[in-house]
DNA sequence: AGCGGCGATGTAAGCGCTTACAGCATGCCG
DNA sequence: CGGCATGCTGTAAGCGCTTACATCGCCGCT
């Protein structure tokens, strides 16, 4: 490999004006046009170790993950790539199996290879990682909670989102619930929780809760278990997509009618939502936009005054109803 | 930020005994347990720039991904993250959007970041893609084709999977198969759509093709396409399972009973294809395999002698019959 | 004509680390 | 008891880069 020395040689200056040159200081026109030029002859490349061993910056950011399963990470991911792309950024990026241990390892590890990192952690509270995040390291939580401020946070108000959903089937008339929870413990699955439950406080309607995983499987299950009691409810509110259909499937297996029957939700709004059958009311999640929100914020931390850091980090999810919750279920021929 | 120097002075050694223990090379029992005792409580790390600045190793693995929608994406990086976590490898992810230009620049930026990259490239020809590697940089491509064998490959038979569909719809006795096609350019497509054709020759079969794009959008297009003609094939072979799905929604919107007018298939086997009623009959692509084998490749090269590279690159994919393509649908009630 | 100022360039000092090499005990051999 | 292999340890030389500081023309000014 090339280095500033051969470059500085054939172009017959000092390397500091080939370094100079890649890194747009003043240097004169015809000087550069030799450095650019002895370089492309080269195929040099600046070595990046050497230059973050002066600079300190890495020119990349982390991001830690729970799990690396489905539609809703790689959103995350491609919301975040966007914007590091503009900025001439990298990412690295790891997964922590929402297992604590591996997430201090992945956090240390990552130490002095990145200028910051965003943790998404539904699982472990923050609180008990703070600890572990090597101190001088920004960061940046994303949809954790518990956290004590030491570390800026974009979440999503998922109770907001379930609260909505709730609304809107009583409204359709609904009365008897039931909610297919998430996993124990992912603190997206208790906000969901909790905002069902304030919803229903609200009214008249009987809450039940069904325990389920956040997996098509584990929503199958559900509706197996509902129709094994014989005592199927008005309406079922999954706390995640992938749950409803599995949900979905398990009802129309037993000829159930969907929304005749009973009215089915889900939660996250994934891309095909909309073209199950019957298409599947569900609440939006800007997932994509939850990575460059956190990203921004990262940056205002990383580059102070660069970019105006975002007043509000609370994205509010957005009800979509479509025909699976639909009282008068006119089908939508588009 | 502590450094070596601040370690050997704590733990009273030279900064070579620091650096050694840290090495796992021969230091005397006493002299590491002073040296981590200093490390810990200073709270050291070794900064990793300077290290890579001396061994030329950067510990970390570039992937560069056509784009990050959908499951696919997800699963492959699920793949190749779970094998470098085992090797204590990080992982440097992104995205060229299918954009030549992109590649290229994504690719240099790569340079000196990674000691070498996971190229997965279905729309980019690899032979107009090669001059762009970098020439020191190992790499190993995923689902690409055309290139001249400068690079190991890991490739899917898409071929085989699509004559292994048409070879089920065939027995099932269907006649006149439409197949909705993939993206123009994309290799996978037209693999795909080449073994169909391979398969029909071979019979006494009807085959169109309908153009689609690999999303669900497309898929419901083409059902519509396919409705507005009044001309019902026996059988619709979606190239993918987000089309098949798009399709299977047109389908079920106009009353056409899927598989008994129409048998339905798809291509990829997303974990949600078993979820769809009737429950999708597609092609199962490990694909998660595809990115641990080519990490395993690109390995291989990396560190010769580590690990025994495997000796096919081509992995088959696996026909999964379910009832959207059943003649006789006795609803599976598992 | 001489001088201050300015922009372009070169020199050299590190950034924090690994590692070749040398030095120094120690224990064993003849 | 001297000599030598052996095992740790320290010294110092970089890895390739950025950048403070010094240098040096050169211009425009008085």
């Amino acid at each position: 490999m090339a280095t500033v020395y051969d470059v500085a040689e054939k172009a017959g200056v000092s390397i500091a004006t080939v370094s100079r040159v890649f890194n747009n200081n003043t240097v004169s026109q015809s000087a550069r046009e030799k450095v650019t030029a002895a370089a492309r002859s080269l195929g040099y490349t600046p070595n990046l170790a050497a230059r973050s061993l002066m600079t300190k910056r890495t020119d990349t950011i982390g991001v830690v993950l729970p799990d690396m399963h489905g539609e809703f990470f790689s959103e995350l991911v491609r919301g975040i790539d966007a914007g590091a792309r503009r900025l001439g950024l990298h990412m690295l990026v790891s997964c922590s199996h929402d297992e604590f241990n591996e997430m201090a390892a992945v956090l240390s590890a990552m130490q002095g290879r990145v200028d910051g990192v965003i943790i998404m952690s539904p699982l472990i509270a923050i609180d008990a990682l703070e600890p572990h995040i090597p101190p001088p390291l920004p960061a940046v939580i994303v949809n954790g909670s518990g956290g004590r401020g030491l570390y800026p946070e974009v979440n999503l108000d998922n109770r907001a989102g379930a609260r909505q959903m709730m609304a809107h089937l009583l409204a359709e008339g609904r009365r008897d619930i039931c909610i297919v929870s998430g996993p124990p413990d992912n603190l997206d699955a208790e906000q969901r929780q909790l905002g069902c439950v304030e919803a229903a406080g609200h009214s008249d309607c009987r809450l039940r809760t069904l325990a389920g995983a956040f997996t098509e499987a584990s929503g199958y299950a559900a509706g197996v278990e509902l129709l094994a009691h014989n005592a199927l409810p008005d309406a079922v509110f999954a706390l995640n997509d992938a749950m409803a259909i599995g949900c979905l499937c398990a009802l129309a297996e037993r000829g159930i009618a969907v929304p005749e029957q009973v009215a089915l939700a889900g939660f996250d709004d994934i891309p095909l939502a909309q073209y199950l059958r019957p298409s599947l009311t569900t609440v939006h999640v800007p997932i994509a936009d939850l990575g460059s929100r956190a990203l921004q914020r990262l940056l205002a931390t990383l580059r102070p005054g660069a970019g105006a850091a975002t007043a509000s980090d609370v994205l509010v999810p957005e009800l979509v109803i479509r025909d699976s919750s639909r009282r008068a279920c006119a089908p939508d021929l588009r």
